[in-house]
DNA sequence: TCTGGGGTCCTAGGACCC
DNA sequence: TCTGGGGTCCTAGGACCC
C-alpha cells in the first residue's frame, strides 16, 4: 500500500505560521507567484470568494480587500526549509519515500498494519513538530493514494486522512471523482473523455485497453491500470538527476537596453552552472532565449532562441558566461520592450566522464579549483551570490518585483521571530 | 500599469545507417 | 501484384505535473 502525504494550501501554511500577528488564520489569504504576478495558493477563504489558481494578481485586489484578505509574495527560502522539516518527519514512517514536490511525498507502507493508525499518526506528528496541516491518502496505487487523498481534504477534512483498503472503498470514491480530477488527466485530456461519454474515474477504469493506448499512449493505459489497482507508476526513491536545467524569470519592469539584459542573463547563468555543479554535471549545450511581453498588445513582439553547443561539456561559470553572453550578441535586436530571458541546458553528462577536448587550451583543474572555492563561499552565505563576475555587475537590473515578501523566519537569525514575555 | 517558473514523458516524422 | 527491412538519432510539438 502506498500513501501519499501532502500539505494543505502549502504556501499559505507556511505564512499563517509565522505571520500570526497579522490575524492571518481567519483572514483569506493569497500567495503570488514571482514578481507578484499571479495567484499560486489560496486560502480555502480565498477560494470560497472565487478566486482561482493562475488569477492575476491586479485582478483579485477588490475582492480581497473589500473581505479583509492579505496577498504575500513567495517566499521560497520559508516554504524549502519548512518542506525540510516536514519531509525528516515522513523519512521515519518507511525507508521507502519518494519526495515528489515541495509539499507531497510517496511512501511506501507495504506489509505494515493498522494503516488508519499510522495515517493519522502522520498527521499528527506533523502538526505537532512542525506545525503544518497535512492530509494522506492510502491505496494500492500512487494514482489512487492521490484520489484518496483528493478525498480525505473534500470529504473528511477534520480527520485528514483516507484509506482504501477495499475494492468497494476503491469503488465508492472512483465514481465519485470527475475524470478532470484524477492524476495525470489535464483539460485536455478532460475534455475529450467527457465528450466519449466518460465522467468518472470509475468509467474509465472500464475503458478498454486498447481503445485507451489509441486515444491516450501508453501514459493513459498505466494510468487506467492504476485505477483498477495494479500498479503501473514506479517508485523513485533518491531523486534523479535533472535532464536539463533552466533559469528563466520575468523582469519586474521592462528592460530595453542590451547591457541590463546581459547583466541579467549573466546573473541567471551563474545560477545555473551552479546547479549543474551542485548535481556534478557538465552541460554540452546552452539555449538562451529572449522575448517581449505576450499580453502587450500595443507593443512590437520579438521571441527568439538560440541554441550554443560548447567545445567541451563544460559546469564553469565563466565557461557558461562566455557562451550565453556570445549567444545574447546574436539574438539581441535593439527597439523592443523586453520581459524576459532565460538560459537552458541540453545533454548533461556527468562530471566525471567528460571527453576532454585534445585542442582545448583551458587548464581545467585550475577552474574546478576556483568553481569548488566559489560554491564554498556561497554555502557559507546560504546561496547568496556574493561574489560576482563582472559583467553580472550588481545584480540590480531586472529585480524580481516583491512587494508583500515576508522574513525569512527560519533561515536568518535576523529574521527570526521575537517573543516579548 | 500589473498575467510564474520550473520540470517530466511520449509520439511522429525525417535523416541517415547498413 | 510487386518496388527491402530494420535500426538509430534528432527535433518539434503536445500532453501532463506542482
Amino acid at each position: 500500500m502506498i500513501a501519499l502525504v501532502d500539505c494543505n494550501n502549502f504556501y499559505v501554511s507556511c505564512e499563517r505560521l509565522f505571520n500570526f500577528n497579522m490575524d492571518v488564520l481567519h483572514r483569506p489569504v493569497v500567495v503570488l507567484s514571482n514578481n507578484d504576478g499571479c495567484v499560486v495558493a489560496r486560502s480555502e477563504e480565498a477560494k470560497a470568494l472565487g478566486i482561482v489558481m493562475g488569477d492575476p494578481a491586479f485582478k483579485i485586489e477588490k475582492i480581497l480587500t473589500e473581505h479583509n484578505g492579505v496577498m504575500f509574495s513567495s517566499n521560497y527560502t520559508l516554504y524549502g526549509s519548512l518542506s525540510n522539516r516536514v519531509m525528516r518527519v515522513l523519512s521515519r514512517y518507511s525507508p521507502d519515500m519518494e519526495v515528489y514536490s515541495i509539499d507531497e511525498a510517496f511512501l511506501d507502507l507495504s506489509g505494515m498494519k493498522d494503516l488508519p493508525a499510522i495515517a493519522a499518526g502522520i498527521r499528527k506528528n506533523i502538526f505537532d513538530e512542525v506545525g503544518l496541516p497535512v492530509s494522506v491518502g492510502v491505496a494500492p496505487t500512487k494514482t489512487l493514494a492521490k484520489m484518496a487523498n483528493r478525498f480525505a481534504k473534500k470529504h473528511h477534512r477534520r480527520a485528514g486522512v483516507w484509506v482504501l483498503d477495499s475494492e468497494e472503498k476503491i469503488r465508492d470514491v472512483m465514481a465519485v471523482t470527475a475524470v478532470e480530477d484524477i492524476w495525470g488527466i489535464g483539460a485536455q485530456y478532460a475534455a475529450k473523455l467527457r465528450q466519449k461519454g466518460f465522467q468518472t474515474a470509475l468509467d474509465l477504469s472500464k475503458a478498454p485497453d486498447d481503445w485507451v493506448r489509441k486515444e491516450f499512449t501508453v501514459v493513459g493505459l498505466r494510468l487506467v491500470h492504476e485505477l483498477r489497482g495494479i500498479p503501473s507508476i514506479p517508485f523513485q526513491e533518491e531523486a534523479s538527476p535533472k535532464k536539463g536545467i533552466c533559469v528563466a524569470r520575468s523582469f519586474g519592469q521592462l528592460l530595453t537596453e542590451k547591457n541590463d539584459i546581459r547583466e541579467v542573463l549573466a546573473n541567471y547563468t551563474a545560477i545555473c552552472a551552479q546547479r549543474l555543479r551542485k548535481q556534478q554535471s557538465c552541460t554540452a549545450a546552452i539555449q538562451v532565449f529572449l522575448s517581449t511581453n505576450y499580453f502587450r498588445n500595443q507593443d512590437k513582439q520579438y521571441h527568439k532562441s538560440i541554441t550554443m553547443r560548447l567545445p567541451t561539456p563544460s559546469n564553469s561559470t565563466p565557461t557558461l558566461l562566455q557562451h550565453a553572453m556570445d549567444a545574447l550578441d546574436r539574438i539581441f535586436r535593439p527597439g523592443y520592450n523586453y520581459k524576459k530571458v532565460g538560459i537552458l541546458t541540453f545533454d548533461l553528462v556527468p562530471e566525471t566522464s567528460v571527453q576532454q577536448n585534445l585542442f582545448s587550451e583551458e587548464d581545467k583543474t585550475r577552474e574546478s579549483k576556483l568553481m569548488k572555492a566559489l560554491d564554498g563561499i556561497h554555502q557559507h552565505f546560504h546561496g547568496k551570490q556574493v561574489v560576482k563576475f563582472a559583467v553580472q555587475g550588481k545584480g540590480s537590473k531586472g529585480q524580481l518585483k516583491q512587494e508583500k515578501l515576508s522574513k525569512r523566519f527560519t533561515t536568518r537569525l535576523l529574521e527570526i521571530l521575537r517573543a516579548k514575555i
